[in-house]
DNA sequence: CAGAAAACGCGTAATTTTAACACAAAACAA
DNA sequence: TTGTTTTGTGTTAAAATTACGCGTTTTCTG
């Protein structure tokens, strides 16, 4: 977000500046929590603050004569922002998708700014030992959402805005999760069903009785099943399964 | 749209033009179809074709020595797409929610631009006679979906990337029904329970039993009940009721 | 206006889905 | 080993969904 600040030409409509910032949820298999990633910023504003990975758009064209942009951009907003996390954050992420746009005048201090806010969906690798990104950490989404709760009105917990923005992220995973097989997202290949369960529970934040929820999914057909060593099983997401599920329109027993 | 394209100055660092266009829904009561608002544009790029109603955001404000903005703007996005509405279309829109944001490369032919997108929910007033805008037309959204459906590959039936996103807040209008009370936005106050059922057949694409329907509704308690001169008994949202519905997790008993 | 057709309100029964809980074998920890 | 936890497999009662029947009122149409 830095190198944005340096001086240039001033032009008769302004624009405002363009951001992407990405809620990045990935679920702790081994504590069993859902987590986001927050970067600490190094510098002001709210230096010292952890905030949403993202930055500015460098939009790579050409204006012309009148200054309007013409050349193409190879790229959307969408593929900015991912370029944008995998220098940030070292994450490839795949499964982004968009949340919104945030504008409210007096947001960023520097400058108008808007940003594009998206969510993503990782798998934390086990690599115990040492976050790739050194100010980058992995916090438990409900003690987030439990401290941007109970803070004092008008106090704010990340910087900018990105306590709203990262409250809204969650309602939309939790209303996608009705349509989407995005449960699957943050998984390995394979899983347990307790641990699909787990993270049910962690998105929903709703407890499910065990066999009833193994039933449900079991029933529905979209798991492919198989056996491991030990008597337990493993069980993995069928794509195909799951997209006829969605057409012959009994998604809605999936609902909980 | 047009405006814009006054000369200015130069400038290093690129931004892209930020615009809005906006989904307006609204139900036909007479003819019990769920329309979208069209508009005829008037010049190139796309003369001729219909799109959707939007245009530039105008941003009032001044930039500091460095080009940077820094006065404040008095509105947010969403603000500036109600302003842009009312004077395009005359329409004072209150239910007004954000989709998403358009920037695929070449979308727009004369600048590079980023559309942020919302649909909103209007009661089509019975004002027959002549719409307002000159060259503003209600437009059956089945209609337009089908003929978005069977184009050949690759071409536009709308200008722009406008099919990709009324598509998209078709889909989203579906997925929040069943969060939001969105159908009742399209009513007047008061309705019956056919057009009611009516309008979800519309925006689910689907049919229900006439006295199933009338049970969930009647059952979840978030209608209230007026009776008429006639037979016939009118109905009313109960916004209390449905909002401690939301709270009490039985939402998903009014999923269809 | 009269007869037909459609719309409306009220109701029942069969089926499916959900919710709550029992039990035993395997895995785990001390 | 022993007690505890986890996992797989059931059962049953309650609730919700689905598919209709029926008589009356309203609306349409010739």
């Amino acid at each position: 977000m830095e190198n944005h600040e340096k001086p240039h030409f001033g032009y008769i409509y302004p624009r405002p500046a363009v951001t992407t910032d990405c809620v990045i949820f990935g679920f702790d298999m081994t504590e069993e929590l859902l987590k986001v990633l927050l970067i600490e910023r190094g510098i002001e504003p709210f230096k010292g603050r952890y905030a949403l990975p993202g930055g500015f758009i460098k939009i790579e064209a050409k204006t012309n004569e009148y200054g309007l942009v013409v050349e193409e951009r190879n790229e959307s907003l969408l593929e900015c922002a991912k370029r944008e996390l995998k220098e940030e954050t070292g994450f490839d992420v795949q499964n982004i998708y968009e949340l919104g746009t945030w504008s409210t005048p007096g947001r960023d201090p520097r400058c108008i700014t808007i940003t594009d806010a998206y969510y993503a969906l990782v798998t934390i690798q086990p690599v115990r030992g040492g976050d790739d990104a050194a100010d980058a950490k992995w916090v438990p989404l409900y003690q987030v959402l439990n401290t941007i709760k109970n803070l004092p009105e008008g106090m704010r917990f990340l910087a900018f805005d990105h306590d709203e923005i990262i409250t809204a992220a969650h309602i939309r995973l939790q209303q996608q999760l009705c349509f989407e097989p995005l449960a699957f997202k943050l998984l390995p290949k394979r899983f347990s069903m307790s641990t699909l369960q787990k993270l049910y529970e962690a998105i929903l934040e709703k407890n499910f009785d065990r066999r009833n929820f193994a039933r449900k999914m079991l029933d529905s057909g979209i798991l492919d099943v198989f056996p491991t060593e030990s008597r337990n099983i493993n069980y993995q997401l069928n794509l195909e399964k799951y997209e006829e599920f969605k057409r012959t329109g009994r998604l809605s027993n999936l609902i909980f």
